[in-house]
DNA sequence: GACCCTAGCTAAACCGGTTTATCTCCGGCT
DNA sequence: AGCCGGAGATAAACCGGTTTAGCTAGGGTC
């Protein structure tokens, strides 16, 4: 009652193991009759083939890994990954290898090691940094990999990202238009690429003359955690000249940013527009106005890139959708305007 | 410069495989001069087993699985699951092979397959249903596992869980004291083992007639979404004799419900009391009462149980902390006591 | 001195596939 | 008739480990 092993099918149907195995496979060294023969009893023995074995003579390990580098307990909060791999799944048959490890260089030899036993077909690499060393690294090992969220080209690597750029313009934009004169950035950790994109994007629009003016603006760092988003926003508004206007740079900051202008007496909308990054099930609850795009496609986007990529198909850039602006309650007129 | 196989080792030590082998894993067979010799041999050569090879002469796979059966739309907003997998991947060294898949029978085969093919050395099942095949299937194959979150005792299986029995019954006790008489549930998906045990607590605690006498109890079930958990308190708010208070299964369910209600003109918690079962960011800005617990902790309670079970330890119970009743704004006396 | 046991090691089989080298047979061409 | 080429299949090597059978040398026992 074990399960049929390639040598039980090549006994079976009176070949070699070697001809079962190039007809399994579709390749030519058999002829047509043979083939069909030692399909159908693997079929009616029930085989599946054993990734194990397969990937242990250099061949599909069926599997494909993401590393997330992050102190765990804050992860669980980030309903980002968790939409994005729910997202991968299902566009994707084979399994996800999932470890979540302290530190960058812990991260890189997890790579070597999953690539060097073919563990992985491929990797999804998120939270790209500026400069980062893993698109150098992927090249030099072979290791088809795909940047997930980090615009624009990365070397030899395939990507899938949405225009951080125009979407924090946009933001901006929309508050200028709405007459904010003091606006300001509650960022996310300054070393990530998507950070310094929207920093640029913040810095140049604000700045922007135009036909609204140049406007002031100021960023603070957080690091998409509440207790920093609650505190960088306290920061700001305890200032002399407080915006009018806040952007966050995830849902989790955005919402404890509303908590701590409440608890300061400082009224949403009226006194403080609050626009948060990613829209969620808290920004939704929360009426909070939100930069929202499709985080399950956008993972299921860069699932199909990564099978395209293993496939040995050249790897390519996919823009994704620009993020929609989704107005609710906690944005509106500036004071006074 | 490729990594260095056992077979490497072997050649610069001047000894054969097979004794690299045992020194390596610290079994008999080597003397001890020889172990250090080849053990410091491996680390100036930077050795690092290969878990492919390994896994196929049936030893460890240094991976444990987690199988998820939803619609993978569906999973993201379940920040549950994601804390969970955060909380089992801060006490394991080892990867997670995580898959989605769309049916049960699904599930059972990719078990199967796994465990054939020694891709895991053990897996977590999760959402236990009544009677569920699957306690029988780990059995009968010897793959070690642990029930996550299943109450009770499972055959051979260790488990880690929470009494939602004494927690539904607290919940209903605190409802009860706040002179609530008609209390309803909107329940998960009817066909889990949680949900039953939910269920029995509602109904007991609900007709108990204790100093407080006997309430009136309608159960409602949904599935865990925002639309349904709206639909359902759209139900219970239409009745004529509409409940004051209603004890949701989860907080996304809970978080509709308040929408639900404050759509339909019904102040909470004034007219209506709102509880929900499993804390989370959400519940903690929408300032709704919850049964919190801390599902990282119990996840890592989960890993260290399979990771116990995979070394050989007989398999046991842990019973989780209760889940401690959080009040907050959404719940209150009952209107008119 | 014959016998047995054991520690310490080696050679080889094995896990379940893929890949390469080799072998045979058959047909076509000159 | 002799030679070549290719199709179709097989045997064997290989991937990187684990495990078992077997060999050798040394020590203890009677």
């Amino acid at each position: 009652m074990k399960r049929p092993t390639i040598k039980d099918i090549a006994a079976a149907a009176g070949v070699s193991k070697g001809a079962v195995s190039l007809a399994l496979n579709g390749r030519s060294g058999v002829s047509e009759q043979t083939r069909a023969r030692v399909l159908a009893v693997a079929s009616s023995l029930g085989y599946r083939p054993s990734v194990t074995a397969r990937a242990l003579s250099s061949a599909s390990a069926d599997a494909v890994g993401l590393v997330l580098v992050r102190p765990p307990r804050a992860l669980g909060d980030e309903a980002f990954f968790f939409q994005l791999i729910a997202g991968m799944q299902s566009a994707m048959s084979s399994a996800l290898l999932l470890q979540v490890v302290e530190s960058r260089e812990a991260e890189i030899e997890l790579y070597r090691r999953w690539w060097a036993e073919h563990r992985v077909d491929g990797v999804f690499l998120v939270d790209l940094l500026v400069s980062d060393p893993r698109v150098e690294l992927m090249s030099s090992l072979g290791l088809p990999a795909v940047v997930v969220g980090g615009a624009g080209h990365h070397g030899e690597l395939a990507s899938v990202w949405a225009d951080d750029y125009a979407a924090m313009t946009s933001v901006v934009e929309y508050l200028k238009s709405l007459g904010h004169r003091r606006i300001a950035r509650i960022a996310g950790l300054g070393s990530l690429l998507h950070t310094v994109r929207r920093d640029e994007a913040f810095a140049s629009s604000v700045v922007d003359g135009g036909a609204s003016g140049g406007v002031d603006g100021v960023v603070v760092y957080g690091d998409y955690s509440a207790e920093s988003g609650a505190a960088a926003t306290r920061e700001l508004l305890s200032r002399g000249d407080r915006p009018t206007a806040i952007v966050y740079d995830n849902d989790v900051m955005a919402v404890a940013g509303v908590e701590v202008a409440s608890s300061l007496g400082v009224a949403v909308p009226a006194e403080l527009s609050i626009v948060a990054w990613d829209d969620s099930v808290l920004c939704q609850h929360g009426r909070l106005t939100a930069l929202s795009r499709d985080t399950f496609a956008f993972g299921a986007r860069a699932a199909r890139a990564l099978l395209a990529v293993v496939g040995g198909a050249l790897p390519t850039d996919v823009e994704d959708v620009l993020p929609e602006l989704v107005v609710r309650g906690s944005s509106g007129g500036a004071p006074g305007a």
